[in-house]
RNA sequence: GGUGGAGUGGCCGAGAGGCGAGGCAACGGCCUGCAAAGCCGUGUACACGGGUUCGAAUCCCGUCUCCACCUCCA
């Protein structure tokens, strides 16, 4: 079966394919790092995380996915002036934060990663071109503007013609021929730092936010590739503006849109303002990454998510579920080799335009049956469902098994082993009360571990125990 | 004014003309010394009003409500 893609410029479900046999292009709009990341930022490239993921193990396509980083503008500029810091240490500690922020959900790191201030020369390559063809023009010092009237299909990635659009009145048109003329270069104002501008032929300035993408995108990707990514607030104005300008220059540019929809608060989208409580690392303080990640993915891309917190119980819930079969499975699995192998049921639901909860569906339906099998005693029943489980939630990137989600370091177990240690011996005091049938004693012996956020579970080969969730014990 | 999107059971969240995705929560059962985990069972949901059809949550018409974009924004 082939993938299929909702194509927003087209507005259906296209068949996907690459412009070159077994590659892919993708560019995806990454972050302007003026602040800290919060779930909404990070939502997209969870997405397009698992896009990816599926083109490489899916389908076996060889990937190049760039994602930029935005590192000067207005925000930043302002920001850092306000914080009484350079803009750029300021650009460098939140690309580091987001680049934290990213890891620590298992976000595979983009084949490269753009900055914009990397990229003036090709910029100003694009931007020449475009005045040549008569498509931009310049405006006051250092101010270049891409004259929308002069490309008749502006507008047609969203659908609108240039006489629906607001007039913008009370914008002041400058410079502008017409005030929906968008800047490609933004000429440099007495109290801007010096650093942030650069030389071009129409003076000193600094990149338009639309440009750099153009212009990024083309030199990792070459004039015409084939994905291109980003929140669906950047339709309009920034994804037709890059358009209209790499069309207007004479390049391809993206075979294909795709956006993805918001993480809401209270039915709104989640502004900058908001305060801290959901700034990623924050909420890593309290809630494991792979439960962020599962919550963040698990939900369709093009819908949108209303942030509640008790939503997050239920990813924790349900990640448990799988964690736990996987616990169990693990011992008949044992030295079985892993196998990229999925049901087909779960590769329909990802070809259809990333269908990740239907996906999700047969990720737990097979979880069920490994248990039923595991129940039953059959051993290659359950062994199956556990490669699979592991190979399915591997391509989505919320795989419990993987290493990246132990966290600390892996090396050393010393405190894990000590603690092992005592448990063992209390659980084997309780199993010697269990024996004698001395239940007051075995219970107490449990109440004093659960107490110390300790979970403990008999089973047919023992006692297990394993820490309490997080939201478990603060209810304890 | 223009352009898009959404309204599904207690909650989250898929699906898209007939067969009740999945998860969470709840209740009953099995298992257990008791639990936990697991398994089995229980839900008659698709904003509203019409219509098409043997049959509609799914198609058509109308209505309501909400959100986003048109200005920096994932």
């Amino acid at each position: 079966m082939n993938l299929r893609l909702y194509d927003t410029a087209t507005r259906e479900l296209r068949d996907f394919e690459p412009l070159q046999p077994g590659h892919v292009g993708m560019y995806v709009c990454g972050l302007t790092v003026q602040g800290s990341p919060h779930i909404g930022h990070v939502r997209f490239t969870v997405a397009f995380d698992v896009l990816r993921r599926w083109l490489e193990r899916g389908h076996g396509y060889e990937v190049t996915m760039i994602r930029n980083v935005t590192d000067v503008d207005d925000k930043i500029l302002q920001k850092s002036a306000a914080a009484g810091r350079p803009w750029w240490a300021w650009a460098m500690q939140h690309e580091r934060e987001t680049t934290a922020a990213l890891d620590a959900l298992g976000v595979l790191p983009p084949t490269y990663e753009p900055r914009a201030t990397g990229h003036v020369p090709e910029m100003v390559e694009l931007m020449q071109t475009l005045v040549e063809r008569g498509h931009a023009y310049p405006g006051g010092p250092g101010d270049v503007y891409f004259d929308v009237h002069s490309w008749p299909a502006y507008g047609e990635l969203t659908h609108q013609r240039l006489d629906d659009m607001n007039p913008a009145d009370d914008a002041d048109p400058g410079d502008k021929r017409d005030p929906r003329d968008f800047a490609l270069w933004k000429g440099t104002k007495p109290e801007d730092p010096a650093t942030a501008s650069w030389p071009t032929p129409y003076g000193r300035g600094r990149p338009g936010w639309h440009l750099e993408c153009s212009a990024m995108a083309r030199k990792y990707l070459g004039d015409t590739f084939d994905i291109h990514g980003g929140g669906i607030d950047l339709r309009f104005p920034h994804h037709e503006n890059e358009q209209a300008q790499s069309r207007a220059a004479g390049l391809g540019f993206a075979r294909y849109w795709l956006h993805n929809a918001w993480v809401t608060l209270g039915g709104e989208k989640m502004s900058k303002s908001l305060g801290n409580s959901l700034i990623v690392s924050n909420l890593l303080e309290t809630v494991r990454p792979l439960v962020l990640r599962y919550y963040l993915g698990a939900a369709h891309y093009r819908s949108t998510i209303e942030y509640r917190p008790e939503s997050l119980r239920e990813a924790e819930a349900a990640v448990e579920r799988i964690e736990s079969f996987l616990r169990r499975a693990a011992p008949a699995a044992d030295g079985v080799p892993r196998v990229e192998e999925w049901p087909k049921a779960f590769a329909e639901a990802l070809d259809d335009d990333l269908n990740v909860s239907g996906a999700l569906a047969v990720v737990h339906e097979t979880v069920r049956a490994g248990n039923t099998a595991l129940d039953e005693g059959d051993d290659a029943k359950a062994t199956l469902a556990f490669a699979q489980v592991v190979a399915m939630t591997d391509v989505l990137g919320v795989n419990p098994l993987d290493p990246l989600w132990s966290g600390g370091s892996a090396t050393d177990t010393r405190a894990e082993d000590a603690l092992d240690a005592l448990v063992r011996a209390e659980l084997d005091a309780r199993q010697a009360a269990r024996k004698a049938r001395d239940f007051l004693t075995a219970d107490a012996v449990r109440d004093r571990l659960t107490a110390a956020g300790i979970v403990v579970e008999d089973t047919p080969d023992g006692a297990r125990w394993s820490l309490a969730r997080p939201s478990e014990r603060e209810d304890a």
